[in-house]
Parts: C-alpha cells; sequence; structure tokens
DNA sequence: TTGTACGCGTTATCAT
DNA sequence: ATGATAACGCGTACAA
C-alpha cells in the first residue's frame, strides 16, 4: 500500500517476493507458467509495492504499443465526438487505449501531435487532417506508420481512408427541398477549398440540373467556416433580401450552420419551415434537439470509426494488408425544419 | 526519404552519417555542441533514412514522458470539450503533449485507461472520474502520480481539484427567476447522488427560502441522466400539469436537459419565455445557439483546464508543492429564454 | 517451475 | 568537438 516517486520495477518485487525478476515478468505476461503458491507471492508483493508496469519499458521492448490514437480536427464539433466513440469501441474490444488528440483545425498543432504520436509508436494513427492533400500524411506512412484518413477524401491510393458520399448527401438534400415544393434554394457552406463543401455543392447542384430549375435560383453563399456564428452571419444576409428574391430554403453544408442560420431567422421573425425551410449536414443530437427539429443529412458516425479502427488494425497486423477507400451511404432524416 | 517498417534508430543514422551515436544523440540533444558541418550531415542522413526518435526508449531512459492526460468523463458533452481544449493551450504552451481518453461515464473504461496512463508514466493526470469518491483515486495519487480532479469535488484533501462553485450556481438561477417574477418553479435535473446536482439544487433551495416563498412551489422533477432526451421526459411531464399547478418556470442542472425541455415546451405550444421560462447550466455554445437563446450558468470553462494544468505541473515539478482545491465562481448569463 | 543474461533505443558521463 | 559505454525496466531465450 506504500510506494513512492522513484517508481518500483520488477527487480524490487522481485526481491520483496523472494523470487527472480524472469518469474515476476512471467506473472505478468504468462501467469500459467508460475506455480499459483508463487504467483500469489509475487502478485502480493507487487500490491504492497505499488508497482506499476513500466509501459516505456515494455514497448521498447516489445516494439510495439498498446494504443491508437485519432486527431480529431475539432473536438467541439458532435461529430468527430460520435467518430471518435465509434473508434473508442473499437479499441476497447480489441484491448487497446485510445489517445484523443486534438487539432482544432491548426495545422501546426497536427503537426506536433502526429510528431508525437509516430515517436510514441502507437499502433495506429487515425486522422481528420487539417488538409488532406498535405505531403505530411505520405511521409508518416512511408515511415511504415499504419495511417487512416477519417471522412476525408484522398485522390490516390497512397492509404485507407472512409468517408461519406458527399456527392449523394448534397443531392438527397436538395432533391428533398424540390420534392417539398421549393424553387430558389440557398446553399450555405464554405471554405469552398473544403472538399467536402464542394461535393455537398456538387450533388446539390446536379439535382438541381436535373430538375430542369433555373441555375440561378440555386443561391451560393460562401461562408468562411462551419460554425454556428457564421449561419447567423448567413443568416442576416439572407434576411436582408427582399422577400420576392428570398429563397425559401436553405441547404447548409453542416449542421452548426444550420442551427446559426435557425437560430438567426427565429430572431428575424422568419418562421420555419413556412418562410424557410432548413436543412442541416451530419445530423448530430443538437441538430434533433433543437427548437425546430431539423432536417438533416446522416452519416453513419459511429460506423465510420468502427470500420477506420479495422483498417487501420488490419494494416498494423496483416502483412498482406491492402489499403481500401471506403465509402458510405448518407441519408435524409426529414423533421419538422422542412415538413410544412 | 525511403525507409520502412524495421524503424531506424540513431545507430543506423550514425552509420549512415559517418558519426558515433554519441553524436546523433548531441544534434538531438544539445545541437550546440555539435560542429555545423557535422550537424547538417546527421540531420541529412536522419531525413534520408525517415528517423523517428523512439519515445519509449527516450522517457525510459529519461524517467518522464513528454504527456498530459485527460480523462473525460464525456467527450459528447461540450462542456468537456471546452475544458479540454483549456488543458491543451496550457500543454501546448508547456511543450508537452495531451492525450484525451474518454471513459464515456463507464467506471470500467475509465479503469482501463487510467491504467495505461499511469503504466505510460505521463506527467500528471487529469480527471472528471465517474465516482469522484472511489479509492482508485487515492491509490493512483499515492503511488505519486501527479492527480487533478476536474469539475469535481472531493472532501479532504488528498489532492488538487479545481470545481465550481455549483451551491453558488443554483442560487444564481433561482434569484434570477425570482428577480423576474416567477413564484412556482421546478427544478429539474439527476441522479441527485451527483453531488453537482444536489449542489445547484441545494443553492436553488436557499434563494427560495430566503425570499421567504413556500417550500412546496419549488417543484423538483427528477431526471435519470443529464441528457437532452431526459429534458424531453421532464418536458412531458411538465406540460401535462394543468396550467394552474404547473410551473412558471424551470431551473435544470445542465443545458442538455434544457435544450430537450425547450424543445419539448415548443412543441407543446407553450411560449418560451412567456409561459415557461427556462435556466439552464454551463452555458455551452449550443445554448446560445439555440432558437430561443438559452439562459444558462456559465462555468469558467477553458480557464478550468487551464488551471488544472498549472496545478498538475506544479505538482510533477515543485517538490514543496501543496495540494490546493480551486473553487471558481459561475457566472448568470441572461437570455430571451427568462426575459420577457 | 524458476533463474540468468542479453538486448530493445536512447541519454548522459567520461574520455579522448 | 566527438566517441565509447553504462544505465533505464522489461521480455525472453536458454539454462538449470
Amino acid at each position: 500500500m506504500a510506494g513512492h516517486s522513484p517508481s518500483v520495477s520488477v527487480k524490487d518485487v522481485a526481491a520483496a517476493a523472494g523470487v527472480s525478476i524472469g518469474t515476476v515478468s512471467n506473472v505478468l505476461n504468462r501467469p500459467d507458467r508460475v506455480a499459483a503458491p508463487t504467483r500469489d507471492r509475487v502478485e502480493r508483493a507487487m500490491a504492497d509495492l505499488g508497482f506499476v508496469r513500466n509501459e516505456s519499458a515494455r514497448s521498447l521492448r516489445a516494439g510495439s504499443t498498446r494504443a491508437l490514437a485519432y486527431v480529431m480536427l475539432d473536438a467541439g464539433n458532435p461529430f468527430f465526438t460520435d467518430v471518435a466513440e465509434g473508434i473508442e469501441r473499437a479499441a476497447e474490444h480489441a484491448g487497446l487505449s485510445l489517445f484523443l488528440c486534438n487539432s482544432g483545425g491548426r495545422a501546426r498543432r497536427e503537426a506536433t501531435h502526429v510528431e508525437h504520436l509516430e515517436q510514441q509508436r502507437v499502433q495506429g494513427l487515425l486522422i481528420t487532417p487539417v488538409d488532406p492533400e498535405s505531403r505530411t500524411l505520405d511521409a508518416i506512412a512511408a515511415r511504415g506508420m499504419p495511417l487512416v484518413i477519417v471522412d476525408r477524401i484522398r485522390k490516390g491510393h497512397q492509404f485507407c481512408s472512409v468517408a461519406v458520399d458527399d456527392v449523394l448527401g448534397g443531392r438527397l438534400a436538395v432533391e428533398h427541398l424540390i420534392d417539398q415544393g421549393h424553387r430558389r434554394v440557398a446553399l450555405i457552406g464554405g471554405p469552398l477549398s473544403i472538399g467536402q463543401v464542394a461535393d455537398r455543392f456538387e450533388g446539390a447542384r446536379a439535382a438541381w440540373a436535373e430538375a430542369r430549375l433555373p441555375p440561378d435560383d440555386l443561391v451560393v453563399i460562401v461562408v468562411e467556416t462551419l460554425t454556428v456564428a457564421e449561419g447567423r452571419h448567413a443568416g442576416e444576409r439572407l434576411a436582408g433580401l427582399p422577400s420576392g428574391r428570398r429563397p425559401t430554403a436553405a441547404f447548409c453544408a453542416n449542421d452548426l450552420v444550420a442551427l446559426g442560420l435557425l437560430q438567426q431567422a427565429t430572431a428575424a421573425g422568419l418562421r420555419v419551415p413556412d418562410q424557410l425551410a432548413i436543412v442541416g449536414y451530419d445530423d448530430i443530437e443538437f441538430a434533433a434537439a433543437a427548437a425546430v427539429p431539423l432536417t438533416s443529412v446522416r452519416q453513419p458516425r459511429q460506423e465510420l470509426g468502427r470500420v477506420a479502427s479495422a483498417l487501420v488494425l488490419d494494416e498494423a497486423s496483416n502483412p498482406g494488408h491492402q489499403h481500401q477507400q471506403m465509402i458510405f451511404t448518407p441519408e435524409l432524416v426529414a423533421r419538422a425544419s422542412t415538413l410544412g
């Protein structure tokens, strides 16, 4: 029950239990090869001394760590924490720890995290990168670190990735709005350099074109970041339009933007969905929880995490591993924000 | 630019650069003691071979890790990710990595995470425990691991903690409602075994008593978990009451419950705040972003994380460290959900 | 069944 | 300024 800072090692345990360090190690790693009485004595000694196995030494010797890591783009966005939850479950099932690191969208911090993680020799690295095209990722993979890109696409087949079909998602959203009778729709999102945003808009345009509606009636409002605040700003711009020119519906590139828009619209006295219908993206819990429950395009978030984990573990342990790009199918969840 | 799975070590770099491993180590740790030309040669070799310093070996030798860890109670709750953000900043500033682990409220998973982290010899452990009274925490601290309890209180002074004065928070919320003229108020939260919930309600009752209002007009609705879903259920119960007996205001033990309540109330046709005023707790971003922006009791979340980090680092490096229990002061942020 | 001894990759000390 | 070498704590052949 005692034990102090100078941490106690197998050697100390061995001395206290009157056995050799080899036996202590066996108690730790192959308990069956140790006679029960000896084992008890050793375990008692470990408890008494407060022995804590040194993972640095263990993994140095063993050559591999018992941990996975996920570098998140934004821990404040429930979408990513749900993905993380899926990874967490998979890691737990595989007997591994999961370290979550948050880049907060900052490339610098992301690089630091990745560097440390690589030095830690984690078994595998899952990442939603700030910039999916960054060559840094190739360098990491080239050094042999199992790597899976989460919720982003990378051209080529340098590594595994899991993502959702954003073009389809955009299409589903706008088809739904057209079905509901809308003929003038706003697309709100940005920056357009984010592949996902571009894809969602592309799908939206495709649906619009197929319905033979005039391109000019699909109004793009570009925002700087996918946040609630930007959603509010977009709402102000929208509310400022003369009611004749104002879209009757908006498709937002994610739920945060949609929630901001919903709030601003409500504040400006626009009734949702009567005067303004809103579709979000991601279907985070807060979308369903909004005062006017939000119609949203749902992505299989936990599934994304589960599959990403499976891929990274395969790459870590299967010599015949083949990189795969998994694309999941999104699904529209219609709620009050579009259902009159 | 090459480099393969069998990871390259200082030895390989030394050979490639035609120097001794001591010199390579010096390039890594005290570059100034190495002549510029030699240094360049070594650095070139490191890059060519794709050398990645092995942190296990480094920390085994050095005896300490370059990382902090925060074991979160619920990564899906924005409150905790904000706290984590504060810790992240502090860690970054101290040149440390931060590993976020999520227990998701499960004691079992929490124990596993803590065990691994202790084995990793992280420099310090921050934790919002599932059960603040658990003796496991004492055991960890007894073994010499710097430990700080975040957002929970533990009787006694066995370790550092940072928390917010929940009694005061509850008082602020209810005083505000009384100020607004409410004379029949619901307290929604639970389970009561959570110290925070109990404290917030205690503060609420104190404010009520000081205003000399009849105790029976402070109605407690106990919920099973502090989630949006439970908030909705509470809303149903509330809406089911005859309007004479129905409270005109509700104080929810956190924002998730408040958002659920807001949604249900809206769906049931209750106007907020006219027929039902709502106060939440935590002031997460989604509280301000709600269609009817939520009045809430704000906790200094990032500050909580920053101070917790400072405490754990002090404990890790200052031999004269004294355990401290920091209590922060909450603040009421009044918004439309209570302002007629 | 238990003990001995070596090596994992790095750092730091001490020579040179 | 650079090189040789002994730890750090653990796991694992191999020997007993």
